[in-house]
RNA sequence: GGAUGGGUUCCCGAGUGGCCAAAGGGGACAGACUGUAAAUCUGCUGCAAAUUGCUUCGGUGGUUCGAAUCCACCCCCAUCCA
């Protein structure tokens, strides 16, 4: 099965410019494209590592990767998707964003040097190196008189925004990115774009420049946007993105995430998302029912070795197991320590326990939480708001707290 | 710069002097049911030393016994005009 192929086979495959011509490109490892990473955050997020995947598949095809971090578009803001104007970031956050984009980046790719023997490393470039120093003048006269405002205008990004309201700032945004695409083709003859579906606009924005500017050929392509049963973008929790910063989002938490998809989801976020072969995949497709939950399973612990490595992948469904099934010691269950001035006169509460273990946000929620029976202390329900524990109860392996079904915590001393 | 309509809690959205910690919906959380799923039902959803107190309706001042609600100025958003 050929690269192209299989990426269409996973569902992977959204808007291509030319599909002929790029599966040839791709299939032949004749393409030098790039991806571009806003750093709009300390961390990537599940987004990202698709697209990180969609380059590991194509750099094992033979193809050369480079991988922009958005250096200079991150100052601006890409408004495509997004109802409102995003919260502008100094350049130290920026930069800051850049250099943990960059640390988590090598983990998933292949980067090196440029040399005749290694023509498929993977390269990374930063955009601020070329956008910061732009002059305003040169620039509009030299890219600026190819883009037609009428028919920007017309693009889907910004129709989206046309209700809301639409900075000049953000509507710069798809110029940069055709511009960048453009310092890669005459920089790294980089003939191809790929990027999430919502880029599109963007994308096709930079194949024209291309072809204006230099009468040659680039091509484009997305991939689909990782959408659950309901719609919604996946990778997303009440408390924000599912990150691939083990500080920020915890191997556990982020098996956890994987393991409670929706039913309807599973097949597909196996597809796109591990490197399992696609007839073992086809091969679940036939299960049913509670038979599912091996799917799930199957499907966090392939996601959380890619991320975090086999043994934090071993470890969270370790923990996962003994708690969910009963039995067996959590191995690495979430931890947290109390300091003697916790306690109040030689004793703290349960709701203290709650909030100090991060379980609640306040203390009027741990209330509530106790009140509707969703306590538990080593598997103890526990009922009385007013219960207290004094230090004793800390030492050694501590009690283990529990709020609700799935959040629990070891709280020792 | 001018005219008009707006800014309410996580989101949408009601509220035009006290009965307002603020209707309704969504979401989130918890309970029952289950398969760590979905659907459904129930509860709950500002904070706390908790039958009470404190802080919150874009901001700052003011009127009033009392303001999300009235007044002044300011900031922000949308639409139309320039």
């Amino acid at each position: 099965m050929t690269v192209f192929e299989e990426l269409k086979a996973r569902g992977l495959l959204a808007q291509l410019t030319d599909e002929e011509e790029i599966k040839e490109l791709i299939n032949n490892g004749k393409a030098t494209f790039y991806i571009g990473f806003d750093p709009t955050a300390d961390s990537l997020h599940v987004g990202h590592f698709m697209a990180l995947c969609l380059m590991k598949r194509l750099q094992m095809a033979g193809n050369k990767p480079i991988a922009l971090i958005g250096g200079g578009t991150g100052m601006i803001g890409d408004p495509s998707g997004r109802s409102d104007l995003r919260t502008m970031m100094t350049t130290e956050q920026i930069d800051h964003n850049c250099e943990c984009f960059k640390k988590q980046m090598s983990r998933f790719i292949e980067f090196g040097e440029t040399t005749e023997t290694g023509h498929s490393a993977a390269i990374m470039v930063n955009n601020a190196d070329w956008l910061r120093d732009l002059n305003y003048i040169e620039f509009i006269r030299d890219i600026g008189v190819h883009f037609s405002v009428n028919r920007m205008l017309t693009a889907e990004c910004y129709k989206q925004r046309m209700e809301k309201g639409l900075s000049f700032l953000e509507f710069n945004y798809m110029i940069m990115q055709s511009y960048d695409f453009l310092c890669l083709y005459e920089k790294y003859g980089c003939n191809m774009q790929f990027g999430g579906d919502d880029q599109w606009s963007n994308m096709l924005g930079g194949t024209e420049l291309i072809r204006r500017k230099l009468g040659k050929d680039a091509y484009a392509m997305t991939i689909t946007l990782l959408l659950n049963s309901e719609g919604k973008k996946m990778g997303k929790t009440q408390k924000g993105a599912v990150w691939l910063d083990p500080n920020k989002t915890s191997p556990f938490e982020f098996y956890q995430y994987w393991r409670n998809v929706a039913d309807a989801d599973v097949l597909k976020c196996l597809r796109m998302l591990t490197f399992l072969p696609l007839e073992q995949i086809e091969e679940m497709d036939k299960w049913e029912g509670s038979q599912l939950n091996k799917a799930k399973e199957i499907l966090a612990y392939e996601l959380t070795q890619l991320v975090h490595g086999t043994e934090e992948a071993e470890k969270a469904q370790e923990s996962a197991r003994a708690l969910f099934a009963g039995g067996g010691d959590a191995a690495s269950m979430p931890t947290c320590k109390l300091e003697e001035g916790d306690f109040l006169n030689g004793t703290i509460d349960i709701l203290g326990v709650l909030v100090k273990a991060g379980l609640t946000a306040s203390r009027s929620e741990a209330r509530r939480a106790v009140e509707q029976g969703g306590v538990t202390v080593d598997n103890e329900k526990v009922t009385d708001i007013k219960t207290v524990y004094t230090p004793e109860v800390f030492t050694g392996d501590g009690i283990v707290v529990r709020r609700g079904k799935k959040s629990y915590k070891r709280v020792v001393m």
